[in-house]
DNA sequence: TTGATTTATTGGAACGTTCCATTTATAGGA
DNA sequence: TCCTATAAATGGAACGTTCCAATAAATCAA
């Protein structure tokens, strides 16, 4: 069944009595060939069950058709959307994306990214893992072969990243919060060593800062950004002398966990202590109670990393700016009702 | 800052002052050369930031490292996991996995098969997407590049699958439920051009049958395999004349689904109708009311495939066995507590 | 010393494509 | 009719590796 030697564009071109170059301008598409000779070649290419060998193809071409994508938690839900945003782009500009897991460890994505520029990538997007040295795309971009980052960025780092405007939906989020009455005030999750954390943060203080929310009723949690972590962090909080009422979490996965434990402990999201995510991932509409988040616009930032690479490629520039995503706060049931009128609402 | 002309294996061996032969060599770690010579090779390769083109390399070398996975829905933390399993194998054995997303859709499906035959993989794991049809891995099965489907197969292929014993999981899970004292039993979701289903479907009615659940006592809704659909499926079951009192899901989104539609009634999963899961994902066991599930092993499977990949490359053969997982049902309080005792739960 | 053996290294052909410079066929203009 | 312009098809070199057969250098036995 199965034909042992691979058929070449030698034995096409034998089959449909013309030159390998003839082929290879079918393959392309070429309009220098009359058309009853293309159909002739197709044809040929049927009957012998030809697979086109890229790899030959790119020793000689200047670029390849695949983009690497690099992500560091695959089973993290907002990352297959992030995924799902750029091969939508990239589908219609013909141009393959593969998509490799990281798994959070800096030794494995040096792996993977040595992989990639073996394949020859015409590109990489990565969303680099925790602890990624700075040095690590060095010879990445010495070999001029443009990187992205998406969602995440290095702390000292010349590669354009495209991410969403943490320190405002932080603050828009903490600000709904006051609003709603809240003095005493958590952030949840996630842990220094992120610059993601830190504009999170950032965003989170700035708000206390606006409202005049005094520092000793600010309370920070570091933990692991997953449910598990959003439970310990509001056991943590909940045993301090003068406990919070209200926490943004570092993201949805937290704030599920801090939701979680409120109702191990008889407690209910909304009612009796707010929480809000941040992500607005597709559960978050759909959990009970419904979960108040910062939406991100997640596909729409993969789309974006995506547009970005393409140009990159295009003008064969290994530099380009950063994005910022705009976000938006999706109130939901846990933020809960007012809480009293000690702020007005007013603006 | 980037050498444009990338460095080969000549520029190596120029800068090393050897022969491109040794340089090849040392890239393969071959025992053949003088240690001393090796590390002069290694330096130059580390000077001259070289990047090994395995394109080039394939041309001449029998067979490739990577390997393709094609997966039907990324989205589904289920197929991230199995993704993970694989993973961990794949890379012990030098291998490198590149993952493609085919959204559930066959058209997008043939164009990344397309992709990664071009890119010349030694094998393809795959999941194939809803309405795949049987020829769609003709060319590929020709062309002698082992195949293998994870999760799914396909209703008429010789093709070796790697799947959970689903017929054995819903028989194991509906038995529980009857077990319970529940004696109108549900199949809720899914739809029957899928074989999983058929399976799943099967296991459920074979245990009915078992215990003489009268059909007229058997509600089977088909819906779609999501929160989503499971919230359709409750409402469709609660409105007829003698409403089931408990439901086997075709697997766990579906079942978070029915358990979000009861609380919009003001009902309890478990208390006021008993849900089980398929497939047991991470999130199951974190739900409130936490998930009955049946168990699936996902990341074992993963393996389990990983290695039936290696073995078939490394024999050259096309053929291999079907593998049908070990299953195990996690009782949780999803499904209630006992509901009276007209069934004994001896044996 | 000499030849035989082992150890390291090397040149060249081949892999399957693209692309340039040519060649060949076809049509148009006088 | 011949010449030119255009259209269509072609051969050969190149891309960066591997691998075979061959060479060169080092070691050994006599």
């Amino acid at each position: 069944m199965a034909s042992r030697a691979k058929a070449t564009i030698l034995d096409i071109a034998r089959e449909a009595g013309v030159s390998k170059s003839t082929v290879s301008l079918v393959l392309q598409g070429s309009g220098l060939i009359r058309p009853e000779t293309a159909v002739k070649v197709r044809k040929a290419i049927e009957d012998v069950g030809y697979v086109y060998n890229r790899g030959a193809a790119n020793l000689r071409k200047a670029h390849s058709n695949v983009i690497g994508m690099v992500i560091n938690d695959l089973t993290n839900p907002f990352f297959a959307e992030l995924a799902v945003g750029m091969e939508r782009v990239f589908q219609a500009a013909g141009v393959v994306p593969f998509i490799a897991n990281t798994a959070e460890n800096p030794v494995r994505q040096q792996e993977v990214l040595k992989s990639m520029m073996e394949q020859g990538v015409a590109g990489l997007i990565v969303s680099p893992a925790r602890g990624t040295t700075p040095g690590a795309f060095r010879r990445i971009e010495a070999a001029g072969v443009p990187v992205v980052f998406a969602m995440r960025r290095l702390p000292e780092s010349r590669i354009p990243a495209i991410a969403p405007d943490n320190r405002r939906g932080a603050c828009l989020a903490t600000e709904h919060l006051i609003r709603k009455g809240h003095r005493r005030l958590a952030f949840f999750g996630g842990s220094s060593d992120l610059v993601v954390y830190q504009e999170r943060l950032g965003g989170f203080l700035e708000a206390c800062e606006a409202f005049a929310i005094p520092v000793a009723d600010r309370t920070i949690v570091e933990g692991e950004t997953s449910r598990k972590g959003g439970m310990a962090c509001l056991e943590t909080a909940l045993a301090m002398p003068d406990p919070p009422t209200a926490a943004l979490c570092f993201n949805d996965a937290v704030a599920f966990g801090v939701i979680l434990a409120l109702r191990k402990r008889g407690l209910e999201a909304g009612a009796d202590f707010a929480v809000v995510g941040f992500d607005d991932v597709a559960e978050a509409e759909h959990y009970s109670p419904a979960l108040t988040s910062v939406a991100v616009d997640t596909a729409g930032l993969g789309e974006r990393a995506a547009h970005v690479m393409l140009k990159m490629i295009q003008s064969r520039t290994t530099r380009a700016e950063d994005h910022i995503g705009a976000v938006s706060l999706v109130v939901r049931e846990s933020s809960g009702p007012n809480r009293n009128s000690q702020v007005g609402d007013a603006a």
